[in-house]
DNA sequence: CTCCTGGACTTAAAGGTTTTCGGAAACGTA
DNA sequence: TACGTTTCCGAAAACCTTTAAGTCCAGGAG
């Protein structure tokens, strides 16, 4: 808490030259002499001076900041993202203005003016959920990066986990570990992600000419419904010897609820789960097979694209990102565990 | 993506006044006449206009802009503090510029010129445990609030939950429950919150005239450990009818093991852990009772005296937040769950 | 009629930086 | 000496907005 800010006059008065000199030397350009430099950054130095970035923007017309507008950041999806956005911008000199509309579109409209008056070079738009959204990009001054949640617009710049081949892979460990009984519990049917998870389960048990054992079983994301459902597939269908969760909590759920009706994990049954959600997947026993989305990579990923974006490179469309299954333990074969 | 963005002497000229004229229409000061102020805002209207922020910030030497740098966004407590402070500001017209230093000095020096360059009104840091990090306030042109991480600094303004005071809660509920023979789990003794909780569960014990039942077992803050020191403490304590936990990781394993030894929770043995992580604390069973710090709180109120600080009313000193305990089935009396 | 008041509007400066362009000095060549 | 070239430096414009100060005019008071 102190003394007035240095500006560039008080170094290039106190180097003894013109500020147009100052600027030159700071901004190590040419023609400079060499001890006229080594004077200016002296000085700097002494006055501990730090450019205006917000001079410096007004006149460049560049900020060399971006927005990252989230609509809900208290979720498990939106943080990663966020992370590997600002690791790559921070590995630059881009600062990242956060703002979180808790879904709500006026506040979003709100947050955008807010964030297009103080002039961000670009824009990232990070979803709540792989469902698309409706595009906020028309007529905008600056390119947009949708993330997780994409555009509706398919001109827009979007990065999504690739969901269906991410269930397939999963169901063809489950093949590949032996298992061909294998059923499906997910989250409920309007989320994107439930259908594009079946979608990715069918096609790969069609493709090995298998059949699905029971209905999709569709509830909430929660470990509750993994019991309840656990209930009624083993009630339903008891010779099943494999089970894909669309989320970890539900696999977590299905395993506690499988155990105490007498079914062994992995032997009598394999457990994939998703998310990799490390206090479920990592922590409870047997560890949880899973996907893990790579979100911090499509974070990062997403990053990239708008700074390409932002030199006039844009690669409009829906980018799938690969994800990786973690093998654990929940899908070894019997007698290994 | 567009046309160059209009300029309030754009509007002024469309409207057919002086930029001046312009100026005042829009923000609403006085000596307009109410014609001419409509036309000046049809203008605007008309081509969209936004004032730059830039070149407001470089007249009034205010950005409406606070820095938020965290140490590690990526834990689970950073983000609650944020979002609140977030949401404090997001009331106003602040904004947020957010940074990661990853728990690198190096690179929070370099966020903290970069913040500093552009010309924030003031700074959150938040901490990644709430052990006392060194000051950074020093000499700094803009006021600092500490959250979560206090400064080492008393004259810098802090605020931290008070563990001390939430561990005697704990405590005080449990004897409330009727339970007499205590034992304590917790995290690595390194951090300040082990020490502060396990010193809040003594203060309770000596104010009751009760021993505290076996030596206090120290290890990660995983769940692994939670079964491990479980089994180590229902051998060396057999006769214990509750534990207070360090986290509810510890306090989920704990639980586990507890029932695999064949003590029934809460009937024989009562659980309390900390942090009331949802995933755990509302997943396990029984539910946990625990203690909710009030991030998201501790963070809005960080953001409100942050709002005082640049009004030239800080208010120096470490700030003790209070937390809550959110009583579930854990502890229950026997025979009532 | 003159003088004053106040309303409505304009002019110009300020804020900090970068950049273009022109100038001056130093030096080499004819 | 005259001239061209190179090297280094400074003056000034530009970015966009706000605001203090100034201009102009109509209308009321004396």
């Amino acid at each position: 808490m102190s003394r007035k800010r240095a500006t560039i006059t008080d170094v290039a008065s106190l180097a003894g030259v013109s500020i147009a000199t100052a600027s030159k030397a700071l901004n190590g350009r040419q023609d400079v002499r060499a001890a006229t430099r080594e004077r200016v950054l002296a000085a700097a130095a002494e006055l501990s001076f730090q450019p205006n970035a917000l001079a410096r923007g007004l006149l460049s017309g560049q900020t060399r900041t971006v927005g990252l507008l989230t609509s809900d950041s208290v979720g498990r999806f939106g943080i990663p993202v966020l992370l590997g956005a600002e690791d790559a911008f921070g590995a630059g000199e881009m600062a990242v203005l956060l703002c979180d509309a808790r879904g709500d579109a006026i506040r979003e409209q709100h947050h955008l003016r807010a964030l297009l008056s103080r002039r961000v070079d670009g824009l990232i738009v990070v979803g709540e959920s792989t469902s698309p959204r409706p595009s906020v990009s028309k007529d905008l001054p600056v390119p947009v990066v949708y993330a997780y949640g994409p555009s509706e617009d398919p001109s827009d710049v979007s990065f999504v986990p690739d969901d269906v081949g991410a269930a397939a892979m999963a169901v063809n460990h489950l093949l590949a570990m032996g298992r061909r009984r294998i059923a499906h519990i997910t989250g409920p049917t309007h989320y994107k992600a439930s259908r594009d998870r079946e979608e990715g389960l069918r096609s790969a048990l069609a493709e090995a000419g298998l059949p699905q054992y029971g209905q999709t079983l569709s509830g909430p994301w929660s470990q509750r419904w993994g019991r309840h459902a656990a209930e009624m597939l083993l009630m339903a269908e008891p010779e099943i010897d494999a089970v894909f969760c669309g989320s970890d909590q539900i696999a977590a759920g299905f395993v506690e609820t499988a155990r105490e009706r007498g079914r062994r994990v992995p032997d009598d049954i394999a457990v994939v789960g998703y998310d990799n959600w490390e206090v479920l997947s990592t922590e409870t026993r047997p560890a949880l097979t899973t996907v893990d989305m790579n979100l911090e990579l499509l974070g990062r990923t997403a990053a990239q694209h708008l700074f390409a974006a932002i030199d006039g490179k844009a690669t409009p469309g829906v980018h799938r990102m690969p994800c990786q299954l973690v093998i654990r333990d929940s899908t070894s074969p019997p007698g290994v565990s």
